[in-house]
DNA sequence: TATCTCTTTGAACGTGCATTCAACCAAATT
DNA sequence: AATTTGGTTGAATGCACGTTCAAAGAGATA
């Protein structure tokens, strides 16, 4: 088999590091106050490469956001598949990936943030959020409408299906604000009593 | 009793157009891309004026954060008032105000998010919203200690609280992404959907 | 080894924006 | 009515930052 291509591999090296640059930096000190300088020396490469990998700051921008969103998505589909087919086992596993701390380290909550605050008027920004959201969405919808089948209660599967959504969102945010008071295990608590509190008798014993 | 001084209520009403504006602004475009110039002609000023009423743009940003940071806690405490002892009634009429279209109409959710993005480097910003939360959360957490008594349950008061305000800000989050999916009605139907799996007997008849 | 191609460097450029300020105007004070 | 005080205007200033690009460096190709 031919030799791997050392260019190719360096230069996807450099994007990497770049977007790595990135997530630092906005989480430091926002978008506006980060300087295309500061995103290439935080990656050990000078000024102009930035608009050699990525053609302007927006796109930079945009790739972060996708990148961020790709992490999630995989390790979500991947532990979700490892759960098997227990709804049950599958919302835990949901829980426990929101709050991983690869996926929700404090950095990329505050990179999620920025992006959200800016999707009323950046379409591409918009898009990326709400085809993670879709799909986060049609899952965990699956899961609670089988969750209500057994638990045999009366209830909309959208709203409880969205209610969870929110709260891992709200939590998400009570992390960036005062990470002293919330830490990830009461976070996943909280949700496990979101859960417990609409299916008592599926989760008597949890936690 | 001495006439108005015409001068001071003309500069109130210009600090007072110059903060709409900026709410308008941000709204619709961000801080970055929100300069001076569209503040003041979006008041119907000119130029120069933001640095005579705020010294910088900085302090403009912070007084239109203290500005809706005030506003929501002046209708809280308005209306929590008037809402009398009954806890019931009391967590019925935040999800009320907190679904308030003046409270939270996209424009300002819109604000609050910007703000958040920023809280993790902005001591400023961090400041104010934390008062407005520790407020809201001394508040809730009463309230829903009385809940538990009431109800006989054996639950976290803290954590029930923090729940029950992430939900909402989950919620908020929700209104700004997708205000076509998501409305207010909807929005305090999951909030009581919340209250009422974990009090089922105190909300037995709601909505 | 020589030539070609692609990545990196960092100085130079141009622009957009916050801020300043002299001149102006209107209200308050005398 | 005359003078002072204070809000407003809009052009001028200066700087910070995104982007460009010629030159250099390093890997691929022959």
């Amino acid at each position: 088999m031919k030799q791997e291509n050392i260019r190719l591999r360096n230069k996807k090296d450099s994007s990497l590091k770049l977007i790595s640059s990135t997530i630092r930096n906005i989480s430091k000190k926002g978008i506006n106050e980060t300087t295309m300088y500061d995103v290439s020396h935080g990656a050990g490469l000078s000024q102009g490469i930035v608009n050699f990998h990525f053609k302007s700051k927006e796109i930079l921008l945009i790739e972060t956001l996708k990148f961020i969103s790709n992490e999630y998505l995989t390790s979500f589909q991947k532990k979700i598949k490892k759960a098997g087919n227990d709804p049950r086992q599958k919302i835990i596993t949901i829980v426990n990936n929101d709050f991983n701390k690869k996926i929700c380290s404090r950095d990329k909550i505050a990179v999620w943030f920025t992006f959200f605050s800016e999707l009323k008027f950046k379409p591409s920004y918009h898009q990326i959020c709400k085809d993670r959201d879709l799909y986060y969405q049609k899952i965990t919808e699956n899961i609670f409408k089988e969750l209500i089948e057994k638990e045999k209660i009366r209830i909309s599967v959208k709203n409880i299906s969205r209610g969870f959504q929110a709260l891992v969102m709200g939590l998400w945010l009570d992390l960036l604000e005062d990470p002293e008071t919330f830490s990830h295990a009461r976070s996943k608590k909280i949700c496990f009593d979101y859960i417990k509190s609409h299916f008592p008798k599926e989760f008597k014993g949890l936690k």
